[in-house]
DNA sequence: TAGTAAACGAGACGGTACGTCCCGTCTTGGT
DNA sequence: ACCAAGACGGGACGTACCGTCTCGTTTACTA
C-alpha cells in the first residue's frame, strides 16, 4: 500500500468556516485587542481546543481570515484601465479610501493595522493585499506599454507612497480630503507622464 | 473659608518619573500588547493605584511617554537646510528611517503603530510627532521662499507620502532599500522643482 | 518601629467563610470527585484566585472545612459516662453510626474517605476527628480508673477496631446491623472487663 | 440462515489485556484520581472507543482490574492452619499488612479505597476481596470445629474489626506497629478462645 | 506644632480570558 | 463488527492581569 493515509476523522470544514466567520465578525465588531478566543469559540459553537488545534494564535487566525477574504472584499480593488493612467490610479485609490473611510470598515482597517503591527504573519498578508505585487503595478506597467508613462517610473515607490499615505492618514485619524486621491496620484506620477500635469 | 486649598501630600514627581520610565522601558522591550499595568507598577516600585490615580488607561500612559520623549528622541528629526531641498528632504527621511530600522527601535515603532491603531489619544501624539505640524513643511516653505520649489507644492500631501510610505514599509516588515529616501524625495518633489530631475 | 506590620488590605474573613461554606455545601451535595474549584468560586461569589491565594488545592480546602466543622458536627461524638463502659462505648459508636448512616451524611462520609485516601492533609484531619487522641480513649481511661477495665486494655487498638470496622462497613456499602455497635463493643472490650461477658 | 452468528470481528483479547494492564499500571503509579482514559488508551496503544465499547466508566475498568487480579495478588491471603487459631489469624493479618505497607503497594491500597469510596461497583469488588466471604471466616470455622473457639464467635464482626482496623490505619497514614496484627488478633478472639489469653 | 487629608507602597478582592488537559462521542479507513 | 487514530463540543484546570478597594505609613498644608 503506497498511500500515506491518515487515520481518524478529517478536519471539519464546517468548524473551520464557523471559526473564521465568527473571528471576522467579532474582529470587525470589537477590534483586534478585544477579540478573545473564548468569544470566538462561543460564537462559533466550537470548543476552544478546535481553534488551538489548527491555529497557534489569535494573530494566525486573523491572518487566515485576511487571506481567505473574511475581512476584506477579495477581488475588489482593481484599477480601471480607461487609457488615462492618472485618472485610473485616482479611481483605484479613491475606491480604497471610500471603502475604508466608511462606517464600520474604518475600524476594521485600524484593527488590521494593529494586528499587522503586532504580528509578522498578519503583516505578511496585509502587505500581500495592499502592497507589492498588487494590481496597481500591473496598471502602471500597462501605462508604460501604452506610452503614457516613462519606463523609468519607480513602480514600488509609487505604490508605497499611495498606500502608505492612506495608511498613515487612517492611522492618524485624519479624514482624507475629497481631492486626496487625485492629488496623490498626480503628485507621484506627474514626473513620469508624457502629458503636462502642472496645475 | 474661601480658599480652595488642598491639604495633604503633593503628587510625587519621583513616582511619575518612575512610572513613565518603567512603562517606556517595558513598552520597548515587550511591545504594547504585552505591556501590563502590574508589570509597570512592579518595575516602578509603585502601587497600582498610583498609576490609575493619574492616568485613566494604558494608552494614556503611553501617550504621555510619547509626548514627554520617553519613547522617541524629542528634538531630533529636523531637516537640514543646505539650499538643495530634495537633498535636505532626503537626509531628513533617511535619518528617520535609519533610526527606526535600527535594532530595538523597529520594535518600538511597530508597538507605537499598534498603540496608535488601538487608541485615538496615542494616535494624536503619533501624528503630532510625524505628521501635519512637522518640521518638514517648514523646510518646504523655505524652499518655496528661496525659489527652489514652485509655490503650488502640496505640502501636506508630500508629508503624507513620505511618512506614510515609511510607516507602510515598516508595518509590512519590508526593509527599505538604501536609495529609498532619495527615490521618494525625488519622486514627490520633482514636479515642483525648478531644476531638471528626470534621470 | 518594632511591628512586623503587613501593608495592604487584610484577608477578608467574609470571603473565607463564603468559600468554606460553599465548598462544604457542594462537597456534601456532589462528593469530592465532582467538586470543582470553579463551582465553589461561583457559589461563594468569589474569584478563583481568592481561593488559590489561600489554599493550594481542593484537598487543602476540604481539610480546612473538616477542621473548622463545616462538614461534621464539631462537638458531638462524646461517649457518655454512665458507669458501665461497654454500654457507653456502644452508645458512642451507635451515635456515630446513626449519624453517618443517615441520608445525606453517608455520602459525606464516603466523600471524606475518598478525600482522605487521596490526600495526606485531609487524612490527618480525618484521623484527628475519629482516631487517636479522641474522646473514646478518655472514656476507656475512666473505666480503668474506676476499676471497670483492666489497666492492660490496648486503647489504641480498641479505637482502631471500632472506628475501623465502621469505616470498612461504610466503604463496603454494607449497612450495619442494629446490634453492630453493641457486638463490636462487647467483642473488643470483653477480655478486659472485670465482669462476665460471654453471652 | 438459521445460525445466530455474529458477523464481523470478535472482541480482541489482546486489546482487553492491554487495556487492563495499562489501567492497572497507571493506577498503581498515579492513583485513581489522576488516572485518565486517554492515558490508558495511549499506554495500551488502543483507541479510546475500544475502552468505552466494553467498559462504561473508569471505575468499571478498575473494578475489573481488581476482579481479574491485575491490581492485587489473586490467591495470596489465605490464613495458615497450624492448629493455633490466634497465631494463624495473626499471620494472615500480618501478611496483608506487610503487603500493603510495602513501598508501592500502599499507594495502590489507598487508591483502591478512593475508588471504592467513589464507586459502589468498585466497593463491591473491594469488599469481596477483603470482607464478608473471605477466607478468614473459613479459618475461624475450622477453629470452632476443632474446639479452639467457642461456637458463638461473631465471625463477621471479627473480620470487620481486623480488616477495618487495618483500612483505617492505612487511611490515616498511620504506620502499624510490629505487634499490631498480634494485638488485634488476640483482642478480638480472646473472649472466644478456650485458652487463657490475658497477658 | 498639632490635626488632617491626600498620596503613597502594598496587596486582597471579584472578575475575564488565557492556553491546556481530559471527558465521552463521532468519523474515518483498514482488518 | 471491531479496531487505531484522532477530530469534535464541552467543562474545568491553575495562572495572569484587569480595575477597584482597603490597609497603615508618609508628607505637607492649615489652623
Amino acid at each position: 500500500m503506497l498511500t500515506n493515509h491518515r487515520s481518524g476523522a478529517q478536519r471539519s470544514e464546517a468548524a473551520r468556516t464557523a471559526i473564521l466567520s465568527a473571528a471576522a465578525q467579532l474582529f470587525a465588531a470589537s477590534g483586534y485587542e478585544r477579540l478573545t478566543m473564548e468569544g470566538i469559540a462561543s460564537a462559533a459553537k466550537v470548543g476552544k481546543q478546535t481553534i488551538y488545534r489548527w491555529w497557534p494564535s489569535k494573530s494566525a487566525l486573523i491572518a487566515e481570515c485576511l487571506a481567505d477574504g473574511y475581512l476584506l472584499p477579495n477581488e475588489r480593488f482593481d484599477p480601471p484601465a480607461t487609457g488615462h493612467v492618472v485618472d485610473d490610479v485616482t479611481s483605484w485609490l479613491r475606491a480604497i479610501i471610500d471603502h475604508f473611510q466608511s462606517e464600520g470598515n474604518d475600524r476594521i482597517f485600524l484593527s488590521l493595522v494593529s494586528a499587522a503591527a503586532g504580528d509578522p504573519g498578519v503583516a505578511k498578508h496585509f502587505n500581500a493585499r495592499f502592497g507589492g505585487g498588487n494590481t496597481i503595478e500591473a496598471r502602471l506597467q500597462q501605462g508604460i506599454d501604452a506610452g503614457e508613462l516613462g519606463a523609468e517610473v519607480p513602480m514600488e515607490r509609487v505604490a508605497d507612497a499611495l498606500i502608505g499615505a492612506m495608511v498613515f492618514r487612517v492611522l492618524a485619524r485624519s479624514r482624507m480630503e475629497p481631492t486626496f486621491a487625485a492629488d496623490m496620484a498626480r503628485m507621484v506620477l506627474a514626473p513620469y507622464t508624457n502629458l503636462p500635469t502642472r496645475t
